[in-house]
DNA sequence: TTACCTGCAAAGAGTTTGCAGGTAG
DNA sequence: CTACCTGCAAACTCTTTGCAGGTAA
């Protein structure tokens, strides 16, 4: 399958239909070998400052929240204001370097296995996640 | 000591006053036998709606903040909209119901220790956190 | 008395919504 | 052609700030 075709997957499963904006978006986010790490705010810039594509923030935020609501985009916990989005929509965890603001992957198998002690009547586990803050030496 | 020696310490190694509002607000988070997690709008209700004590916001926010910065409380991760406090500042996990969100202590004793295999050169762990996400059965 | 505090209201940041004109299918 | 999409601007929510009058020490 070649790249577009997975764009024009990932777009018609969403409900979206292929416009030009939105397919420079998938580029972005999906055309990578690397997970990608972004706020709506880095998507953005690197859209009309670094690209001067023109792409309206009401565009970015409907079509990331597209993507996420079916599952493409993964959203990430930080004490910060800011929200992130991750394109490794696994399992896994993560770095925050309160230094530069980034986040890291952390893969499944780069983290012990997690035991639960405690267990909450009438409930069932959804997901375990380690956010792992570092700041420099 | 008695509780109101306790508020009397916090607030003033905090380099805040003992004012009036200060000391309700002292009540409401430390005079409590269990943790207390809380958001800004939470406290809110609970001064200007179920007390009557018309606390401004920008008071609340003045005292939690030097309160967290003083590191009486803790704020914590979610990926929610809303900001929690925790009157539990000790290193410790937590559960989140997604069905009330709701916060629930998970203490350190409970969860398994954690083995973080990957390595970033030039940074130092400061915390790892644990966040379960729980949901009706 | 003085420095700090309060409540209010306005300002900011991030996100969402409504709408008129434009475009994919 | 129609339903959906776009960009813009206004609206909203949460948080912060500025200020004039009030209060702890």
């Amino acid at each position: 399958m070649s790249n577009n075709d997975i764009f024009v997957e990932k777009l018609r499963s969403s409900g979206l239909r292929l416009t030009k904006q939105r397919i420079i978006i998938c580029k972005l986010l999906f055309d990578k070998k690397n997970t990608f790490h972004f706020t709506i705010n880095h998507l953005n810039n690197l859209l009309n400052k670094s690209f001067n594509k023109n792409v309206s923030l009401a565009t970015i935020y409907n079509t990331v929240h597209a993507f996420k609501k079916k599952g493409y985009l993964k959203e990430i916990s930080i004490n910060s204001d800011k929200t992130y989005f991750d394109t490794n929509t696994s399992n896994h965890h993560h770095f925050f370097d309160e230094n530069s603001n980034e986040l890291i992957d952390l893969h499944n198998n780069e983290v012990g296995s997690i035991k639960i002690k405690k267990n909450i009547p009438g409930k069932k586990i959804k997901s375990v996640e380690v956010l792992v803050k570092i700041t420099n030496n």
